[in-house]
RNA sequence: CGGGGCGUAGCUCAGUUUGGUAGAGCGCACGGUUCGGGACCGUGAGGUCGCACGUUCAAAUCGUGUCGCCCCGACCA
């Protein structure tokens, strides 16, 4: 490809708009351009770089047994409101009507399609297991889509769906898929790791998210601190180690204080855990933080100790709901007869208590009164108040005990390049997808589902790649391998050796660009390395001279001397480097 | 959806407070000088100032509405 061909727009200065390093180099070395919010066109380098991505996809999920298909963008109403996710999918899912005022969306996820394909053309265990996967567009009209190719509204994912007979064939192909994932994104050059998370919208038991760590990712993820341990998880999920035991208190840190009276304490104006532990004295440990939610089914008080963040989708789960909300200001004058900061759980009616072991566990606490500017001094739990349901409802941070070996977690940042899911049986039972077993049995098919994020991969190899001058692609992905850099377009010899390579590295069936622009040298080499070519080859004067011309690479800055015959056998093309 | 901010040339931004002829740098076109890390000189093209309505002799500037975009939060494969 010649520059003077390529439609690659550079930009000196970063678009206003990006906020994050991969949405900044993107747009500014003429990768992508914004259509709408959350919305893009790929240019010539940015697609270069999707095929290569889909082409590794592709040949690992082909190795590991699936078969490609193509399923359409826009589906109709109806499979939607069998699956019930019509509604509860909510304004996330695009939709939109056709001329008969038929209901259609276009297809944020691929569930209702494939077991609607399945529950018809799949009847007999002979048959399974299957792998079935697509690489399309998908639209979600995310509440605020951002960081570029992060979160758009329209971007292109993997889904693959497996099909078995029972546990233990979805554990093979879910393993398999384990695998495969591994090895994708090593091959794009990323370096992964895989850690438990939740389910969301797609639901299922267990599932794994592929993280990508880096500095602007938006999960956070805590992983152990000894390495032979190798429990990872996404902060939602990570449990906490901490039990509630019958034996209550005791078993707790060693404590053999008495439980002292319950009494009421003058806190004026006094509401957030850091106004009480200095105002009475007290490590936050021992208050009791009590915060009314609202959900579907109801308000319920959330205890959590002072010193501890709640974890709202350990709530939502353990309430088996769909919404958690933390109350309004009204909300909680109504239910505690107080403002906010007087709640507490002693004597407080009309809501259901729900408390995390480590308050159960809190002697002579400090919490609300629901009582303006008053709080309750030695509330004890069991004595004082009783919840209705005691589960673990924190949010695990950096430095909590592992709870599979208990030595200290780590806290990163990723970014959610793959997800794996164990559908189970989720869908083939809401939507009748049912196969023979050898003895004529009607059984439901064991599902999996798996994605992967295309664009945001690529945008995660920027985030992971790149230096103050710009992208480092790996070869794998890169959207070419090199580029030839005549220094001064107007010497007709520079000119004519950068033309004799840019033919025999062609012909060798390297992807090359040849920069025949008609620029400075400085402008090619701050292109070059914005774009990010793997390897660059310089051909200058001097080096003409001695009949020899630079090779530099982009990701080591490692120079050397070739002679023009010598520069395909210096050319490393090893795929991740 | 709540809070904040911004819409002026392809890009980055001044100009809006105090209404009166549309600006700069970069990029682009042409000519010249340069030529190994975003050169310089000259000439030039390019803008319904997001859109609509209103106030006014006069609106980029004031008012109302509306659309779009960005950030924080909530939410999310």
């Amino acid at each position: 490809m010649r520059a003077t061909q390529l439609l690659a727009p550079t930009l000196r200065e970063n678009p206003a708009e990006a906020e994050i390093t991969s949405h900044q180099l993107l747009v500014r070395a003429g990768f992508i351009r914004k259509v709408a919010a959350g919305i893009y066109t790929y240019l010539p380098l940015a697609w270069q770089v999707i095929k290569k991505i889909i082409k590794i996809v592709r040949e690992e999920m082909d190795r590991a047994g699936g078969q490609e298909i193509l399923m359409p963008i826009i589906q109709p109403a109806e499979i939607w409101h069998e699956s019930g996710r019509w509604e509860v999918y909510g304004p996330e899912l695009f939709r939109l009507q056709d001329r008969h005022n038929r209901d259609f969306c276009l297809g944020p996820t691929h569930e209702e399609i494939i077991t609607d394909l399945i529950r018809n053309e799949v009847n007999s265990y002979r048959q399974l297991p299957l792998c079935l996967y697509q690489i399309q567009n998908k639209y979600r009209d995310e509440k605020r889509p951002r960081f570029g190719l992060m979160r758009g509204r329209e971007f292109i994912m993997k889904d693959l769906y497996s099909f078995d007979r029972d546990e233990a064939g979805l554990e093979n192909s879910y393993q398999k898929m384990f695998q495969a994932y591994l090895r994708i994104f090593k091959r794009c050059g990323l370096q992964v790791f895989p850690v438990e998370a939740e389910a969301g919208a797609i639901g299922g038991k267990d599932t794994h998210e592929f993280m990508v760590l880096a500095e602007t990712g938006e999960a956070t993820i805590v992983f152990c601190s000894r390495q032979s341990c190798g429990y990872a998880s996404n902060v939602e999920k990570a449990a906490s180690p901490v039990q509630y035991s019958a034996q209550g208190r005791a078993s707790y840190a060693g404590d053999s204080e008495e439980l002292l009276p319950l009494k009421e304490v003058y806190t004026p104006n006094i509401r957030t855990v850091e106004e009480i532990t200095a105002f009475l004295n007290v490590p936050a440990q021992r208050l009791i933080k009590s915060l009314l939610y609202e959900t579907e089914k109801g308000i319920v008080a959330a205890l959590i100790r002072g010193d501890r963040e709640l974890n709202e989708v350990k709530l939502q789960k353990v309430l088996d709901v769909q919404r958690v909300e933390l109350a309004g200001a009204e909300t909680v004058e109504r239910i505690t007869k107080a403002g906010v900061g007087f709640t507490g759980p002693v004597n407080l009616e009309g809501v259901q208590l729900i408390a995390d072991p480590e308050v159960m566990a809190v002697k002579n606490a400090v919490s609300g009164a629901n009582k303006n500017d008053t709080h309750l001094v030695n509330v004890n739990a069991e004595r004082d108040f009783k919840p209705g349901l005691i589960a673990d409802l924190r949010l695990v941070k950096a430095g909590d005990p592992c709870p599979d070996c208990l030595f200290p977690l780590k806290e990163a940042k990723g970014i959610e390049v793959g997800q794996t899911f164990k559908l189970g049986e989720k869908y083939s039972r809401t939507l009748g997808a049912n196969y023979l077993d050898e003895n004529g049995r009607q059984k439901p098919l064991v599902m999996g589902c798996y994605g992967i994020g295309i664009t945001r991969t690529m945008a995660a190899v920027v985030e992971q790649r790149h230096d103050e001058n710009g992208i480092i692609w790996p070869v794998s992905i890169a959207p070419f391998h090199a580029v030839i850099i005549p220094v001064n377009q107007k010497d007709n010899r520079q000119v004519d050796i950068a033309e004799s390579i840019y033919n025999l590295l062609q012909s060798t069936g390297i992807e090359v660009v040849l920069d025949d622009r008609p620029e400075r040298a400085g402008v090619k080499f701050k292109d070059a390395d914005l774009i990010g070519y793997p390897w660059r080859i310089v051909v200058g004067n001097k080096a003409v001279e001695k009949g020899k011309v630079e090779l530099r690479n982009r990701a080591t800055k490692e120079e050397g001397l070739f002679s023009p015959e010598e520069i395909v056998g210096a050319l490393n093309l090893t795929p991740y480097t």
